[in-house]
RNA sequence: GGGCGAAUACCAGAGUGGCCAAAUGGGGCAGACUGUAAAUCUGCUGGUUUAUACCUUCGGUGGUUCGAAUCCAUCUUCGCCCA
């Protein structure tokens, strides 16, 4: 009786060349890609969030091209619709693979994270309107432990918390569900790639984004009616070229201002997989420039390794 | 040829006798982060293994002063104006 296929994973920072080795190593483990990316989950959205669907070929993906661009997705919505596609590869018999650099969604991921739907509650917001941050964050400590800072970076997210806590304490079922069991079946790879590389592919791999035409990208989806704030919203490529649709930055400055903030992006990216390390998860990293054929190997490797 | 202005840390830029290793912003570095995560937030950023400490720094040189990034002289470079 062979054990089932573990989970795995390809992760690193944007420009790193996640896709073509992931697409690789499908190829040769049978297995379907998931994606982990909060971004190239928006149709329409393309050459700005480097979702390179041309290089997938046969191989089917997962969580790409699910949602309207405009639309706030969040993590409990990908953590539901995760656990749905791994469950589809599975009953496909393939091996599911997690390939993206949303580290929080791949994180989540490994920690077997889920949450229970949790609807807003219009008379608690009402009751909490108008209340400073510091109260909001006192009334949350109220309520449980404070894991986090970012529950209460702002009044929305600390009155979100509290909503949260609230259905919680109603539902101790829905709390229950909330509690995570880390996955043991996952084998988990980083393309390596360092700091000067790295900020070179971003800043080469921007011209050819603009030169494929990205800012006509950004003009198709405002003239379709996707709300500009909405975009902005998005970051980098999207917030930056939006406001140079907008006029509200240069052609100079959004070049300029866009290529500092991916190369920040990517810096936050690998501060998050060092967090990982940190907090237990082996990440094994591969060399961005491996040859595909090498990167499929080492990965087989991988697998055998956890199997025994 | 004459006149004026400017030269400050990686960059921009404040400071105009002591409270200045020098505001602020950018960049960079490090970090946090469970319902926004390509978001949001925090710390550090001349050197000395710790520092309410010392050393080196504000174009160069030489002065004035108890004390200079700040005043004076001179040189260099850059900008502007009049010829």
């Amino acid at each position: 009786m062979t054990s089932p296929a573990p989970l795995l994973v390809i992760t690193g920072p944007t420009a790193s060349g996640k896709t073509r080795l992931a697409v690789a190593a499908a190829r040769a483990l049978n297995a379907e890609i998931i994606g982990a990316d909060s971004r190239q989950v928006y149709r329409g959205m393309d050459l700005g969030t480097g979702k390179d669907l041309e290089e997938y070929g046969d191989v089917p993906y997962h969580l790409v091209d699910i949602l309207p661009a405009g639309y706030r997705y969040n993590l409990y919505e990908y953590l539901r619709d995760y656990d749905r596609a791994e469950a589809l590869v599975r009953s496909h018999g393939r091996m599911p693979l997690l390939c993206g650099g949303t580290g929080l969604y791949v994180e989540s991921v490994l920690r077997g994270l889920h949450l229970p739907e949790v609807p807003a509650d219009p008379g608690l917001r009402a009751s909490l309107a108008g209340r400073t941050l510091a109260e909001l964050t006192e009334i949350l400590a109220s309520m449980k432990t404070l894991h986090n800072t970012t529950d209460v970076d702002t009044p929305q997210r600390a009155v979100r918390a509290i909503e949260i806590e609230t259905y919680y304490a109603a539902h101790p079922d829905a709390a229950a569900l909330a509690q995570p069991s880390p996955r043991t079946d996952a084998v988990v790879v980083g393309v390596d790639i360092g700091r000067d590389e790295r900020r070179r592919r971003i800043t080469e791999r921007l011209h050819r984004r603009f030169a494929a035409g990205m800012t006509a990208e950004v003009e198709r989806l405002l003239a379709e009616g996707v709300d500009a704030e909405n975009l902005i919203y998005y970051g980098l490529e999207y917030k930056y070229v939006t406001l140079f649709v907008l006029g509200r930055l240069s052609r100079d400055e959004m070049e300029r201002s866009l290529e500092t903030a991916i190369h920040q992006f990517a810096k936050r990216q690998m501060t998050w997989f060092r967090g990982m390390e940190r907090r237990g998860w082996h990440i094994t990293w591969l060399p961005f420039d491996m040859e595909p054929v090498s990167f499929v190997g080492e990965i087989q490797k991988l697998i055998e390794n956890a199997r025994s």
